[in-house]
RNA sequence: GUGGGCGUAGCUCAGCUGGUAGAGCGCCUGGUUGUGGUCCAGGAGGUCGCGGGUUCAAGCCCCGUCGUUCACCCCA
């Protein structure tokens, strides 16, 4: 059989680069249980009507089909509810969740889920078909009370913060106060104008204005007016003196303001040099859904990946019909934030193996001794490997140097397991060590993450 | 889904106006008597994505196809 080449949109890495992100996955576990989200796992597949119902994500959406289906058994053909496809995203699957265990969960329930997802389009840079999201959410039964926006965009911040990536900026708006702004301006057409405004990060704001006139159906001041909201950027709650001075008022403005003062400040005590968190009154996500607040979130430098983390509010994440359950949750695109770091050189592990040592073996004869050696470093925590086969120890030492191991253990099947020499290939220095005793430096017990960065930025 | 670029050794690529393939890196062996990295000397490895066409002759031109990549769209 030919050599399998990659399939594009479907990234797969190497073991040192795997080895990094599962650093990140365990850094973003622990940040989340440290705020007491629990895990959960939703299946990796749902009725097809129910991925549909979201809107026109149709096309995305991974079909799955029996093999050996009978064509004329297969009603799936145009009977949506019995068809199955794979998840787009975590929060249409945990939508379901929460209705299905509704009765057996506790309100306001905070979970966190880190799943693949997958989605059918064309892939590029940052943008793929099988990719990893991790997601926090807060759902509540019948209300969810404000403060929990604070809460989530605290969380990911802190997460973000922790991860041996690029510095990143959290831009955070307020659906309810762009509506009110642009309902207290006069737009007829709310959803208009907030998709036009939208553009501005592809077309220049001159474009933009013209767009609101022709197509939004503003007036030249209106569509100033919403330019110059949309123009407004503060780290603090300086925004809020700016946009009363243009001059607009509505109730629900109002109540946007507060609630966008509310999550800054909120998040002033996690932002820092490693998270940045400011309010960006052009944010507006295209996705309908969300009714209050919204998030996106760009890496330093790496901005034309597009958003790496988002979300926002929902009124009604869930609804039965009797039940409405409004839920807070952002999104973060593991793969897109890491896939190209890792890809460029920017990141990666300090070594391709846990292993922390080999121990070199003498001769097969003597394979028990070089055992017995791994074995008593292991029985302290110490990752260790036995040379593959007796070769030169030239060419052992070369084996661990080409997997980044720090520490060559050469046995002396003289004294059996108990002794022998221990080198630190890196410095050449080679001591005699017992394995009842010796240990690595603790910054060579597990591969490092090393964010050094090279030559390759874009 | 729409439009453009590219597909040559494991990797990154070169190959002039068509004359039956090259470099760097990597890899393997050796420079004896069990300690790598440097250096030196050898060596392995390619149906030039695939199919068809033009031509005395195609990696190079034409058509198709698949793959890949970028932009738009959408989004993590």
């Amino acid at each position: 059989m030919a050599r399998p080449s990659a399939m594009s949109g479907f990234p797969e890495l190497l073991p040192g680069q795997r080895l990094v992100e599962q650093r990140v996955l365990d850094s973003l576990q622990q940040t989340f249980e440290l705020h007491g989200f629990v895990s959960v796992e939703t299946r990796a597949v749902e009725p097809l009507d129910r991925l549909l119902s979201k809107g026109e994500t149709s096309k995305e959406v991974y079909v799955l089909r029996r093999l050996q289906a009978e064509p004329d058994d297969d009603r799936g053909e145009t009977d949506s509810a019995s068809r199955l496809g794979l998840h787009f995203d975590l929060t249409v699957p945990f939508a379901r969740y929460v209705l299905e265990f509704a009765g057996r969960l506790e309100f306001p329930f905070r979970r966190y889920q880190i799943q693949k997802v997958w989605r059918g389009e064309r892939p590029q840079e940052g943008r793929y078909r099988e990719f990893t999201q991790a997601d926090i959410d807060i759902v509540g039964r019948d209300e969810l009370a404000f403060h929990h926006d604070v809460e989530v965009a605290r969380v990911m911040a802190e997460a973000l913060a922790a991860l041996p990536v690029p510095p990143v900026r959290l831009q955070v708006n307020n659906r309810k106060l762009i509506q009110g702004f642009y309902a207290g301006v006069g737009a007829r057409d709310v959803d208009a104008v907030m998709r036009v405004v939208d553009k501005l990060d592809k077309l220049p704001a001159d474009a933009v204005g013209a767009l609101l006139v022709d197509e939004a159906g503003l007036d030249e001041r209106q569509a100033s007016l919403c330019l110059q909201l949309a123009g407004i950027r503060s780290a603090d709650t300086s925004f809020v003196e700016r946009v009363r001075e243009l001059g607009v008022t509505s109730q629900l403005l109002d109540r946007g303001l507060e609630e966008l003062a509310a999550v800054l400040e909120g998040c002033a005590s996690v932002a820092g040099d490693r998270v940045r968190v400011e309010a960006d009154l052009r944010i507006a996500r295209g996705l309908d859904y969300y009714t209050g607040t919204v998030f996106e979130t760009v890496m330093d430098g790496l901005e034309h990946l597009g958003s790496i983390c988002s979300g926002g509010r929902y009124d009604a994440l869930a609804s039965d019909g009797r039940t409405t359950y409004p839920g807070v949750g952002i999104s973060l695109g593991v793969s897109r934030m890491l896939v190209p770091l890792l890809a460029g050189g920017r990141l990666s592990a300090s070594r391709s193996v846990p292993s922390a040592v080999l121990v070199a073996l003498v001769d097969e004869g003597s394979r028990p001794v070089s055992d017995a050696v791994a074995r008593r470093l292991r029985a302290r925590g110490i990752p260790v490997e036995v040379a593959a086969s007796p070769q030169k120890f030239g060419k052992q030492i070369r084996f661990a140097e080409r997997r980044g191991i720090p520490y060559v253990w050469f046995p002396d099947p003289g004294t059996g397991s108990t002794g022998g020499q221990v080198k630190d290939i890196r410095s050449g220095e080679q001591v005699e060590a017992d394995p009842d005793t010796w240990r690595p430096p603790a910054e060579d017990l597990r591969p490092r993450v090393l964010t050094g960065d090279a030559p390759n930025d874009d």
